[in-house]
DNA sequence: CGCATATATGCGCATGTTGGCATTTGATAA
DNA sequence: TTATCAAATGCCAACATGCGCATATATGCG
């Protein structure tokens, strides 16, 4: 049940632009990522979108699934409304200088390095801030 | 049109409780209202509404519209579907508190002064910080 | 004009938020 | 056990925010 005061955390939770993107590639994409899947996505530092993803879940939008090392994140559903509003309303979102969209062009190519639906690699982006973790990802690639 | 960034600007506005509050009595009661009548219905400070309310209309969610003295302020609608999906949202937002409950019934107390559905009188609020401005009200009261 | 009144705003202070970096935690595999 | 790696976190500095108060705009009226 959501009360006016997780209601305004709800809000506050989507007030940051990073924040914003996470759902959005979430509600576009109908699934749940990991945090690696989506430090790629975003071309973000991985402490900062694990932060994000943090803030995301205690506001209560996000939930987490743990497999392994990988820690899936999806969106929780149909609290009573409010969220399937929000995520409506996420989905109509304008993009016209394709900040979303180039979010969406890299999830994609990133999803498409899944095995059986999950993700088998860790971090594959090098530009953001040089974070890579896997010198030399097990990824046949094409 | 609402881009990305309007769009976390608007939900950051939604952030604050107060402005949560505002909202909600103006999607509940489907009409617009001017400053003074969202003191008495919020009992809050009169800076403090006014400030808020500037806050959502530069956010985008409030339009202003000056009728002399008064100043009504309501929702912009149909930004496209965001705007409409929030308004949904939050009227579904549970209230068992009776935090919105309360702003409701001063509210509805508050319409009744209104003459040919506008408002002629000033703040009547006397608890929340002594901000009378008009010390006796034409009102008729019963 | 001068006064009353509805609304707005500049300032100060306390508090909260963001991103950066280093490091830690926790799980897998050798 | 040790190495590896996905994810989380503690600390810091910069910046933003919210509220209180006093005061300023701006409109209406006599």
């Amino acid at each position: 049940m959501i009360d006016p005061t997780s209601a305004s955390a709800i809000f506050k939770s989507l007030s940051d632009l990073t924040r914003l993107r996470i759902v959005r590639l979430l509600v576009v994409n109908q699934t749940e990522m990991c945090v690696c899947e989506l430090v790629d996505a975003l071309n973000e530092k991985q402490y900062n979108v694990s932060k994000q993803v943090k803030i995301l879940e205690s506001a209560g939008i996000l939930e987490s699934n743990k497999e392994g090392r990988w820690i899936y994140y999806g969106l929780k559903q149909n609290k009573k409304g409010l969220l399937d509003s929000i995520y409506t309303g996420v989905a109509m979102i304008e993009d016209k200088a394709d900040l979303f969209t180039s979010d969406q062009k890299r999830v994609e190519a990133r999803m498409q390095l899944r095995e059986d639906g999950r993700c088998k690699i860790g971090l594959v982006q090098t530009e953001n801030g040089g974070t890579v973790s896997s010198d030399s990802p097990r990824v046949s690639h094409g």
